[in-house]
DNA sequence: TCTGGGGTCCTAGGACCC
DNA sequence: TCTGGGGTCCTAGGACCC
């Protein structure tokens, strides 16, 4: 035991982490409690399971599973589309109920948060057990949700300790117990350790979490990056990530993907869904009023590899007519004829804010302000008539095959679609309206 | 688990500059 | 034209998370 730094002190710092159990489905059950118990998913809207009630789990539902499947799976299953509004909602009362024991909350995810309650057991008169247990309490009766508690002395081991009892459990590691916990817990169940890091693991010999805390130092820099060597400190209980209480900017970056079947090598026909993704993300990037410094584009290839190039564009834009130019390049650049790829998908990157945009000399200034007012009536009526009421000639050619669900054109459809022009619709991006 | 979609962060090599 | 070392920016791609 000695070789860990925790047997200093029991609690250099007091870390926890949260957890809301199945939470998407809890949510629903709060709010409808006749489907309490019941073996019900949210994720509907998507073809997979977003999460899967305990209920549902029982019978082997799992997240990520495909829809028909997991109806083979359990007859009488509730699907439901995922609300979001929803469990935003719910989430921001979760935290908002930590926010009432310390400031230092850290949301991690919707559904999950970190606290940092060093210090406040004199404050709160009580033991950090005590604070923990309470929090966990006051978030079942105000919301009527449980939530897993993990505390402990570092984030990655307040994750194992949240994960040790689900659900509705609470796990308390003390620095002098850490070994207890991961003398079991296979290095694959680490937070930061995926699949990666475990076979490499695997082949060293080092199967549990405890077997890689006693990896002595020197082999540990040797052998691993800085994710690796932070994460073997954390589960010595010595503390690196900090609980980050300040609010992040919402976004860094904003992707679109869409997976169609069959696979496509079709360039005009994987081109159109590129295009669409661009409008979808630009929507989205615009409705927080954020503006895109790089872009990247990536095609994934029917074995599940990817194919990708990104660039920086010459100023901030959210406007696909702007970036269709540079999007074709990226494309241009990444297509392979003959090659069949099942999606494509677009990132922003660099995400700012769009208000003061500034133009370059080489700019054309009238012809950006026109594009910004094309897609402010764009936004307008988009909003009215649904989204992608009015795009883009290049990604029109999705339209015509069922939202891009039946896969590559027919010949028929092809000629009927682009007619003369052909490949025109890739190098003239005309705007469409869908009626 | 024949595998969806949306994110973050890290690393390494090349270009370019001093 | 050759030379070394160092800094920074850009981009491809990997790894991981929910």
């Amino acid at each position: 035991m000695s070789d860990f730094l925790f047997s200093l002190h029991s609690w250099p710092q007091a870390i926890l982490h949260i957890d809301g159990d199945a939470f998407f489905t809890s949510c629903e059950e709060a709010i409808h409690p006749e489907l309490r118990g019941k073996p019900i998913i949210a994720g509907g809207e998507r073809g997979i399971v977003a999460c899967a009630s305990y209920a549902a789990k029982k019978q082997g539902v799992m997240r990520g599973v495909p829809l028909h499947q997991a109806r083979k799976m359990c007859p009488g299953l509730v699907i439901l589309p995922s609300d979001y509004e929803t469990y935003s909602l719910f989430s921001r009362r979760m935290f908002n109920v930590m926010r009432r024991f310390t400031p230092q909350v850290e949301e991690y995810s919707i559904d999950e948060a970190f606290a940092d309650i060093t210090g406040m057991r004199r404050p709160l008169r009580a033991s950090y057990e005590t604070i923990a247990v309470n929090i966990k309490n006051e978030i079942a009766r105000e919301l009527g949700i449980t939530v897993s508690v993990g505390l402990s002395i570092t984030k990655v081991l307040a994750k194992v300790a949240s994960k040790h009892r689900k659900p509705n459990g609470f796990t308390c590691i003390p620095g002098k117990s850490i070994a207890i916990y991961l003398e079991h817990l296979p290095v694959e169940k680490i937070w930061g350790i995926g699949h990666a890091t475990a076979s490499y693991l695997h082949k060293m010999g080092v199967r549990t979490a405890l077997e890689f805390a006693r990896l002595p130092e020197v082999l540990v820099k040797k052998r691993f990056t800085k994710p690796g060597v932070e994460i073997w400190r954390e589960l010595r209980g010595d503390s690196v990530y900090p609980v980050c209480a300040e609010e992040k900017s919402l976004y860094a970056s904003i992707s679109k993907t869409k997976t169609f079947s069959p696979a496509s090598g079709d360039a005009d026909y994987l081109f159109a869904h590129l295009m669409r993704n661009l409008e979808s993300a630009c929507i989205k990037a615009r409705r927080y009023h954020l503006a895109a410094s790089r872009i990247a584009a990536f095609l994934k290839r029917n074995d599940f590899s990817y194919a990708g190039r990104e660039i920086r564009l010459n100023r901030p834009s959210v406007y696909p007519l702007e970036l269709s130019i540079a999007l074709r390049n990226l494309f241009i650049d990444v297509y392979r004829p003959g090659t069949l790829y099942r999606s494509t998908g677009i990132v922003l990157l660099e995400l700012s804010g769009d208000s003061g945009t500034q133009y370059t000399l080489f700019d054309d200034v009238v012809r950006a302000d026109r594009v910004r007012d094309i897609y402010r009536v764009t936004d307008e009526v988009g909003a009215k008539y649904g989204k992608h009421s009015l795009h883009l000639g290049a990604s029109h050619f999705i339209e015509l095959l069922g939202r891009g669900k039946r896969g590559e054109p027919t010949a028929r459809e092809r000629t009927r679609f682009l007619g003369e022009t052909g490949r025109r619709h890739i190098n003239l991006p005309l705007l469409h309206l869908k009626v």
